[in-house]
DNA sequence: AAATTTAATCGTAAAATTGCGATGAACTAA
DNA sequence: TTAGTTCATCGCAATTTTACGATTAAATTT
């Protein structure tokens, strides 16, 4: 893929943003989320009792989630205990909080508007 | 991609919250955002001047916006006006407020900890 | 020491994403 | 009618994501 010429230079709340999203771009990885969220902690073992996918897979995905800061693991061989990440869990809050803001939008005002041909996400 | 042989049943929160995260997973669709929020309204013509990168990639981007619900268009040949999707708006905010709540994570008590190799996000 | 358990990593393949230039479609202006 | 403007779409290539089975690594159990 051809990288943009000009380089874009994202601010640092744009990019944490991008990153967190894409963090929770996939529904197994929120429903990791909410399993992890609903106990105190787990297993990766017992998340693949609960979630029908590959141990590798979901391994993969436990990566994602860590190396984007929302989990942690805590290493207890042969074991690994992960949870969810309390500090960056209020960070993200507040990064789509102050994002998402209602008064943000007050002021569009397009007056005949053509929807969305296919939004999955408004259903 | 092979995919999973057991369909894995999401709920609609879940496929959600992906959908949404999804589109805003590349920094320059929150960019673009960001944009929109901040006037009234926009031209994609205005945004090809205030964003380095070919006005195909821009349509593009908008589109997945546009397809995540997220942008209305408001077509006026030949030009077009895309604005927030104030609606939806707040259904991410609701969504993202519900699931990132403060409450949902205080039961988690991992004792040793090892971090996100490498945390992005939270830098 | 040998077998078992648990989870990460590797290798592979399919699919999706990202980016660009070129082209096309739709309306306006000359 | 002929150009011009604006934006979507197409075609292409590079990269990334997703998923799996197989293997490896690190500890415990037998």
């Amino acid at each position: 893929m051809q990288r943009t010429l000009s380089v874009i230079e994202y601010s640092q709340e744009e990019e944490s943003m991008a990153v967190f999203a894409k963090a929770l771009s996939h529904p197994v990885r929120v429903r990791i989320l909410e399993l992890l969220a609903s106990q105190a902690c787990c297993f990766t073992g017992e998340l693949t009792e609960v979630i029908p996918m590959a141990q590798s897979t979901i391994s993969q995905h436990l990566k994602a989630l860590l190396e984007a800061g929302l989990i942690q693991g805590e290493i207890n061989p042969p074991k690994v205990r992960y949870c969810i990440d309390r500090e960056n869990w209020l960070k993200v809050h507040t990064i789509f909080e102050g994002f998402f803001r209602h008064d943000r939008v007050f002021g569009c005002e397009c007056p005949v508007i053509v929807s969305a041909r296919e939004n999955v996400g408004a259903r």
